[in-house]
DNA sequence: ATATTTTGTTAGAATGTTCTAACTTTATAC
DNA sequence: GTATAAAGTTAGAACATTCTAACAAAATAT
């Protein structure tokens, strides 16, 4: 099996790919919090162990193996998240670096056992689908806030960061996954929402926030 | 805070020192499957940050420090096996390798959640008591079977080892924690007991078994 | 009491993961 | 198109954890 720091690597390079289908040195080195050539070194162990694909100077990319492998992980890490949440009793914005920790642990049958007692559940507590046994995850394609336009009514599916600052401002404004939104306005100038849901008829988002957040347009 | 590794050894200096006070290279280097000299050089490292006492080819000893360390991390492993156990579904003798890796998780929080959610337990599913969150431990001490006298009536409280094979031999005899156990006779030459539980009239278990199980005499 | 065995230590090397400093290649700006 | 900036690489070192081989001390056996 790998290791810890592998898994680590690899899952950044899966979450980094997903727009682009590649990964650079850079953009790892800056979301792993570890140097270049630190990177770059465990690039080349990884493109040995046959899980990317690395030439010289250009992105990495996931070779199939490297994919499952990763998705795999992710799996797990989701697969917790949802433990915590509905099994626990811990709040959406406690569960990340709990599951960043559990993901790494070694046991077939713990996660199975996780998935049977949630019902085998298809999508994490941020609205992220769940890979399944294969490391297939099916992506339903949401749209970000802020491209919507004023007078749109959509539904609040996913976010894009689980940080503990983001959930618990969207926690601070009763914003959760599921709600319906309607779009007031847009600031041209900034980017800047306000929004309409449940009670509160004048919440006011940054384009920071609403870039954040997955919706998907409210069917009549 | 300290590595994985660390906590591994600490653990085991923990568990040998129950009876001696005290834990020597040789038997730590056999409990661990690391060769003495990595042990001895880890000894150095675990003296210097001030766990344990190591005088040159004398045994360690815990400081307080270090035992309070250790029993926290007992503390964690004992927890989850009963969550495993108690929560989870799984049987006494498929928690301990699972817990060997989540005990190492960094989270009062989730372990918090476990004692809470668990009722704030004594005992983990071994009968081994389950230290507070001061590293304090209360020891009940129970006789070993194979100390006892044709005649006895026992509980059985507690077994010494938890690995899968001898716990899946108590399983196959239905002999569970809280049993009680009628010691029918003792053959002398190899310490055999033949004993009574339940439906079971005449069971047969060797010394070696015997002496991993714990037990209360019965009081009338 | 001496010889043998067991236990503990030292020295030196290997592997894994990380860093800084120096250099090269590719991308961007003017 | 050349200058500058950004991204990527190489080299060399540090630290953690492990090993084998050789040696030293302590315990045991005869
Ligand atoms: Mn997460
Ligand atoms: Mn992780
Ligand atoms: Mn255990
Ligand atoms: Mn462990």
């Amino acid at each position: 099996m790998n290791t810890h720091t592998e898994e680590n690597y690899l899952k950044a390079i899966y979450n980094l790919s997903r727009v682009k289908g590649e990964a650079n040195v850079n953009e790892l080195s800056k979301q792993l919090d570890i140097k270049m050539p630190t990177v770059n070194s465990m690039m080349k162990k990884l493109a040995e162990k046959g899980f990317i694909i690395h030439e010289s100077y250009k992105p990495v990319r996931l070779t199939s193996k490297g994919e499952k492998e990763a998705a795999l992980i992710i799996r797990k890490h989701r697969l917790t998240e949802m433990f915590l949440v509905e099994k626990m009793g811990f709040g959406w914005d406690e569960v990340h670096n709990i599951a960043e920790q559990i993901e790494h642990v070694q046991s077939p049958d713990f996660f199975a056992k996780m998935d049977q007692l949630l019902g085998y559940p298809k999508i994490d507590p941020h609205g992220s689908p769940i890979p399944d046994k294969n490391g297939k995850m099916e992506w339903v394609e949401y749209h970000k806030l802020n491209e919507c336009k004023a007078g749109d009514i959509v539904n609040f599916k996913a976010v894009t960061h689980s940080s503990d600052d983001f959930l618990k401002f969207l926690n601070s404004r009763e914003l959760l996954l599921g709600t319906t939104i309607k779009i007031l306005s847009i600031e041209a100038f900034d980017g800047t929402m306000t929004i309409e849901y449940n009670k509160r008829k004048h919440e006011i988002l940054s384009q920071l926030v609403c870039e954040r957040i997955l919706v998907a347009p409210i069917k009549k």
